[in-house]
DNA sequence: TTTTATTGATTGACGAGTCAATCAAACGCT
DNA sequence: AGCGTTTGATTGACTCGTCAATCAATAAAA
């Protein structure tokens, strides 16, 4: 079997499974051996890949972070006026796939942990920057308090996703229109 | 020893132990012997007045849920008029209790655990038709939109508290401010 | 003496991480 | 092309620690 250059095509396997894994316990009380399983290999594998459980932890985190990016960077593309940019970062930030069970427990998990890990606070970290120097410069044409509003506005998109993401009953769309509706608010008050 | 009547002596020791525990810790990896030992009593003690893990994590979080509806009823108590009331509920939510370390973890722990207990999850629930339902009348006289206001005030408290607790950087009585900010702003645009 | 409080010791299970051994592809040399 | 060597891939079995939960035993109040 052993064909050279498995070492992506595992370590990506691993991250996939760590995820899946996360998101049907919904916490972190997985184990290695679960993840491994999934995964389609066997426990030593995974640790002489990653070296150890919080670095597969990490690995998932960040490819989350990656991902949810890329998103990100994508809708801002097609937008053309600054509304259009401000929408665009509100609506990733309640797309379908910040729904997926595993990747809510994810970011829960990424809250929690940020507390005890420094390198996961980075991780945590390095959202909330992006996500505020997305907004601002989003804002700037439009609202009076830039700075203010793109500060307001990160804190809502995290609240309602929190709300949405955890309320079975509350709904995405709804979370989604309600920042959007917000937006809209504080951007004319602005006078 | 054994004086009777010792049961909410030690229940009561052991929610303290439970909320110090978790706030050291920064997560839910606390054993039930760390528990007992800050409690100053056998794990088997522990084990008896509450039966298991579980129930003693799930007393603890009651504990907090309920202190803090104390907290802003005593402060709904001393507000007269309704923007008073309203700001009465968000200074509750960024009261410097709010932001012990032990209560950040096991607000964090919450927002986890809801996820795969049931009985966690409708806390978290309980904790959010209360802040819902204190807000609604409060800005029925000043809103236009009572209802949409209260549920965007709401989700902005969480968002705020979620930044505030977990970058250091970012002070509660900032997160206050904006939160006390926007309140003024959502009224003041309803026309 | 019955009930309540209390614990030390124990059990049974589970999990992270390690290691030696195996297997097969790729490589280098002739 | 043929052949030994290296090297990455892979795993089963094992170690070591931890932890939740149980139990039998003790002590003291009622």
């Amino acid at each position: 079997m052993p064909k050279v250059g498995m070492e992506p095509i595992r370590r990506s396997a691993l991250v996939q499974a760590t995820i899946a894994e996360i998101g049907a316990a919904g916490n972190l009380e997985v184990t290695v051996g679960q993840i491994a399983k999934r995964a389609g290999m066997s426990t030593a594998l995974a640790h002489h890949y990653f070296g150890g459980k919080d670095q597969i932890f990490l690995a998932a985190m960040r490819h989350i972070l990656r991902e949810f990016g890329t998103e990100v960077l994508q809708a801002l593309g097609q937008a053309t006026t600054p509304f259009a940019r401000a929408s665009a970062i509100i609506q990733s930030s309640f797309a379908p796939s910040c729904f997926a069970p595993a990747t809510i427990s994810a970011w829960m998990t990424l809250y929690v942990q940020s507390q005890s890990s420094v390198e996961t606070k980075r991780l945590l970290k390095l959202y909330q920057h992006r996500l505020h120097s997305n907004l601002t410069p989003a804002l700037r044409p439009i609202s009076k308090h830039p700075e203010r509003d793109a500060h307001t506005l990160a804190a809502l998109i995290d609240g309602l996703y929190l709300r949405a993401a955890l309320s079975s009953a509350c709904d995405p769309k709804d979370a989604c229109d309600a920042a959007l509706q917000t937006l809209q608010t504080l951007i004319e008050s602005d006078q």
